[in-house]
RNA sequence: GCCCCCAUCGUCCAGCGGCCCAGGACGCCGCUCUUUCAAGGCGGUAACGGGGAUUCGAAUUCCCCUGGGGGCACCA
């Protein structure tokens, strides 16, 4: 039976995570890459949510997975289909295989195996299964079942020949029948494994293309002869993703820094910075842009391109990354995304206007979301604003503050209170000082920190009356102190 | 242990037999701009893992080694 798919040649990929945690970078770009593929040929983009395991997934993480696509603005087309409602179709599935002899019951528990292998007269072998059951009489299995064993179901795979398939993004890949072992695709409680579903759903979805982590790359053979064992159609074409290390080519984990997707959501990335930035990871357009937005990628990617090496994630190149994409939104679109997180900071204490205003003047030295923010603390801390032990470092080790710093009150109490009244350097200069040389002492005062938005504007923002008591606080404590 | 995939600057990529004593980006280092720190501008540092083979000619093709990653679950 010819399907839709293949009459039209309609492409039809899917992005298929188990929901047993939050949406990791590796499959985020795993998602990524299907949505881009999908979009560039015009096909469709479905959200498949393996949760065969029951004791790994959890709809709350299936949840979160959702929530990430749709921040990353990876959006699908059909689904989210879930497995577990579709343990029927494998059940019958399984069934025929047994029927027909391509799969068969096997009694072994996880000990029974483990513990004959350690037995075995050569210790090392392969970890795989051993085909203990493989040719069970049927008075061996009514023996079994009358003990009261349950029976785990797995598919018999070929003794020997080779087992190949052509990866779009590798060419072919071939291994030999011998070294796998019959696999289990139906548990002993009865629940399918991945193999089974993944081979059925892939089959009823009409997928066109597979593309995933080459960390699955050994159980295409698994999955390609169970759907050949399923039904006759040509199966999918697969493309596998080269992975995403870590820094020190480890794989990548939480010690590395942030992982989950809403992790780099929380700390400050924006969506277009994430997605822009994974699709530079193992994918790069022909004239070497860096900096490119969703509709830009798809216009112009291709399995063709995708690289074969694995990947070593680079925040400092994510940082830079986001840095371009915050430069790149209007002042309005900055103030929308950052104003949640924002709120969450300041709460009551936010001045919209100010809050605004500081906004302007940060946007163009950001990298992330959180340390603009971090830039505003001494805008917003109100009674809790005090001076960083490196910051303060900085007034101390000033030649002559306290004659720099009456200076500075001198002027600030009747200067016209804009960018350009406020300005010090002239005063400074008049009485004596380099400007550079104090501007690090009097820049301490007024935000507390070593670094952060430029001085004049900061001072308009504060207000006159907030901006001479910070220094004059310097001030005392600076008499206390000597 | 066995199997699979991979291999260009520190990192991400370009290169698909001559245009390459290898190009771009991040980082790093200078310089510049400058009200702190950034951002920006300019410049610099830095790589084809090793050995064979093919060829008039290899980063580019083939083989071996080495190295890195992945897999060998009643996880996906």
């Amino acid at each position: 039976m010819e399907t839709i798919a293949a009459d039209t040649g309609r492409v039809r990929v899917r992005f298929s995570p188990a929901p047993s945690g939050s949406l990791h970078v590796g499959s985020a770009r795993t998602a990524l890459f299907n949505y881009l593929f999908a979009r560039r040929h015009g096909g469709t983009f479905i959200l498949r949510i393996e949760d065969t395991d029951q004791s790994r997934s959890r709809d709350e993480w299936a949840r979160a997975i959702e929530d990430a696509l749709g921040w990353l603005g990876l959006n699908y087309d059909e689904g989210p289909v879930f497995q577990s409602q579709r343990t029927e179709e494998y059940r019958r599935a399984a069934d025929d295989l047994l029927t027909r002899g391509l799969a068969y019951e096997c009694f072994c528990t996880e000990a029974d195996i483990k513990a004959r292998s350690a037995t075995s007269t050569q210790p090392d072998q392969t970890p795989g299964y051993d085909g203990f059951c493989r040719d069970l009489t049927p008075e061996h299995r009514g023996q079994a079942k009358a003990a009261g064993k349950t029976a785990s179901l797995r598919f018999r795979t070929p003794d020997t020949g080779v087992s190949r398939f052509t990866d779009a993004i590798r060419g072919e890949v071939r291994v030999e029948w011998s070294s796998i072992p019959d696999f289990v695709i139906v548990r002993a409680d009865g629940n399918p494994l991945f193999y089974l579903a993944n081979a059925v759903d892939d089959l009823a979805m009409e997928i066109t293309h597979v593309i995933r982590g080459e960390d699955l790359i050994d159980s295409t053979h698994r999955v390609l002869v169970l759907r050949a064992a399923i039904a006759s159609t040509p199966p999918p074409v697969y493309a596998h993703l080269p992975l995403i290390l870590g820094p020190d080519r480890a794989k990548l984990s939480k010690r590395h820094g942030a992982v989950a997707l809403e992790e780099f959501r929380s700390a400050g990335y924006l969506p277009e910075a994430v997605a822009n930035y994974l699709a530079l990871l193992g994918w790069s357009p022909k004239d070497g842009r860096e900096i490119m937005d969703l509709d830009e990628v798809v216009a112009e990617f291709g399995l063709d391109s995708v690289t074969h090496a694995a990947a070593a994630f680079d925040h400092d190149k994510l940082d830079w990354v986001n840095g371009e994409w915050i430069r790149r939104l209007t002042l309005g679109e900055l103030e929308a995304r950052i104003r949640p997180l924002a709120d969450a900071r300041f709460g009551e204490r936010l001045d919209p206007e100010i809050f605004r205003a500081a906004l302007a003047v940060g946007q163009e030295r950001a990298v992330t979301l959180v340390e603009l923010l971090a830039q505003m603390d001494f805008l917003f801390a109100g009674d809790e604003f005090s001076i960083s032990d490196e910051a303060w470092a900085k007034v101390t080790g000033t030649d002559q503050v306290e004659a720099v710093l009456t200076v500075v009150v001198a002027h600030l109490a009747d200067c016209e209170w804009t960018i350009e009244g406020v300005d010090l350097r002239s005063p400074l200069s008049e009485a004596g000082f380099k400007v550079r040389k104090v501007m690090p002492a009097i820049y301490a005062c007024i935000e507390g920190r070593p670094s952060g938005l430029p001085l004049f504007d900061s001072l308009v923002l504060l207000g006159r009356e907030v901006a001479i008591e910070r220094v004059a606080a310097v001030q005392e404590r600076l008499a206390g102190t000597v």
